[in-house]
DNA sequence: TTATATACGGAACGTCGTTCCGTTTAGCAA
DNA sequence: TTGCTAAACGGAACGACGTTCCGTATATAA
């Protein structure tokens, strides 16, 4: 997606540690970004991924190198998965299924949100970033879903994306309780099963 | 304006030293918050109003009490100014002269934005404050303006506070800049003067 | 003037970002 | 396998900062 990253073409550009140090490392960010926010300590981060502080500003010299690598990374993680569901499963619980792993990202952003609006100009991307990956992933399971008659057509992936962002993204909201709720509720608006018709018919 | 400060009301409750020191320490304060926004070291301020840290902090506990602290100080600044200027000048005169007073008043503030929309919920009084006082001030003055057909009628203050607020807040412009030619463009549409006439009766 | 509550100042402590360099090691060649 | 070298590592060290604490100074009342 992004370049290479050392590993395919000709001889080996990197040290296999150095890759699994990164790693580590932006796994590391994820699970403490989610747990403490984007601003949490450089040492903790290190700590968790087993690495020395000098191997994080060295591979990330600015905290937004590091925030920006660990979204793109999930986003990149996300979208896969959808690709994944789609050949695993019928093109309706593919998309309830995907949409569910999207509520689980959304909520595990928050601590994002505010980095995102604080005026850094490294994040301006970020946005585009987002949408330029999550609408066409969302795009190919919904054409799918509505392609065998499971969901309704005329639904734009993006608004989609947008709605439960919107729910998700709730402050005080804990990922497991209303939020869910609600976006379960949306994935029922959107099937088109017997028995059931737009509510602009009733 | 809030409650006594110790002064009028019986015998000297507060050591004179120790108003002495919070006066200069919001004076400070509102110079650095100005210089280098709201999150400017501790000690800087300190040292420039003359005390010592301690000092500070026994004041002002968090950070957040600085700030609104500062903010009022200067609301009531800008608020007290418009009756000085109401009673020493032609009600027109003294309308225009408040509006550039306001517009400083504004591009001083532009540190202050983040925080206000930082979420902390200590802020949220601030902006209620802000209409609260700026929005009889400046309806004494427009509306004695009016009295004497020196502008047109027909103006809310509040919409007027806010289109200088957004013309001053534009960021990366200087006070001094482009920023007060537009405001000037402002107090002059807002004249009502022989030889003009309102644009849509052109 | 003296007593005392009040307020002051700044040293001290812990945390954090960031740098720097002595040490380790992956990858390659002999 | 062994040695060589460049790449990468790690964490001590430094400075800036928030915050606390307490010995000292002083404003005020008697």
């Amino acid at each position: 997606m992004d370049g290479d990253h050392g590993q395919e073409a000709g001889g080996p550009r990197v040290r296999a540690d150095a890759r699994r140090n990164e790693d580590a490392l932006l796994e590391a960010a994820k699970a403490i970004f989610a747990a403490s926010g984007v601003d949490a300590p450089a040492r903790e981060i290190a700590a968790r991924a087993g690495v020395g502080v000098g191997t994080l500003y060295r591979r990330f010299p600015s905290r937004a190198d590091l925030v920006i690598a660990v979204f793109k990374r999930e986003v990149d993680a996300c979208t896969a998965e959808a690709v994944v569901l789609a050949s695993g499963h019928p093109p309706g619980e593919a998309l309830a299924l995907w949409l569910r792993r999207f509520t689980r990202f959304i909520a595990a952003k928050r601590g994002l949100a505010q980095a995102l609006h604080s005026g850094d100009p490294a994040f301006q991307a970020l946005p585009d970033y987002f949408r330029q990956n999550f609408e066409p992933a969302l795009a190919g399971l919904l054409d799918a879903a509505v392609d065998v008659g499971a969901v309704r057509s005329g639904i734009e992936p993006y608004e989609l994306l947008r709605a439960i962002g919107n729910l998700a993204a709730i402050k005080g909201a804990e990922p497991e309780g209303e939020t869910s709720v609600m976006v379960e509720l949306l994935i029922d608006g959107l099937r088109l099963s017997a028995g059931k018709v737009p509510p602009a018919a009733g």
